[in-house]
DNA sequence: AAAACAAGTAACCTTTTAGTTACATATGAA
DNA sequence: TTCATATGTAACTAAAAGGTTACTTGTTTT
């Protein structure tokens, strides 16, 4: 869990997962054309996302082939569906606790309570 | 983005919010309670929750109360549902690819393709 | 007013992350 | 077989993350 939501808290890796995903059997080259940075760096990358298992590679010849995979954010959506329905539900109950939370906080400003 | 993934990007700070969503108006020292680690390094956590919007705050008297924010969460889940949803249509034909991917790569062992 | 308490700030250390360059290995093509 | 190509590995650096202790500030309580 905690690798998914490392891997996917950098800009870079998650466009690198969205041209993985629009482009399968994509290369590191392939990938590289998109970005600044050196190849190695890109591999780096390419390995937090495999060690996630965001995605996943195969060796063909002398290139490596890049899939997107959807399990891990599918496990993360179906979790959060089920864990934290009753927040979806509550969501009036949330956005009215947080106009209260405002309100207190602007009189704050003039007057303790 | 970048922020609430790496937020939820560790273990503790997942924790924590749970504690949090569970005990709304919770202090810092509450939430202390259920970790080994020093009061200084929970507010760090806590702050990073905080930028990531996770969780909002209010000082309370010397106390702070933190209460859970479903916003970015909800953001997160709303987009993967639209964007990822062909994926979780084509969820079988990602199997199908991966068992062929493992037969590719169990050959691989005894000979080249 | 003084003590106790809750949170905040500063300075520091260690580990991890993100990047680099240089070199090595393996495959495909001429 | 030789050369170009694609990936892989090693060693290094800079910055960020995660933690610590010591000290400060502000608020209750006595």
């Amino acid at each position: 869990m905690d690798a998914v939501f490392q891997a996917l808290g950098s800009a870079p890796r998650r466009k690198m997962l969205d041209i993985i995903q629009s482009m399968p059997g994509c290369s590191v080259n392939d990938v590289c054309k998109y970005f600044d940075m050196s190849r190695i760096a890109v591999m780096k990358h390419l390995r937090v996302l495999e060690e996630a298992e965001l995605v996943i590679s195969q060796k063909s010849g002398r290139t490596r082939e890049y899939y997107f995979n959807v399990v891990p954010i599918q496990l993360i959506h179906d979790r959060w569906t089920s864990e934290y329905s009753k927040f979806w539900a509550s969501h009036v109950t949330d956005i009215k606790f947080k106009a209260e939370a405002k309100r207190k906080q602007r009189q704050g400003h003039d007057r303790k309570d």
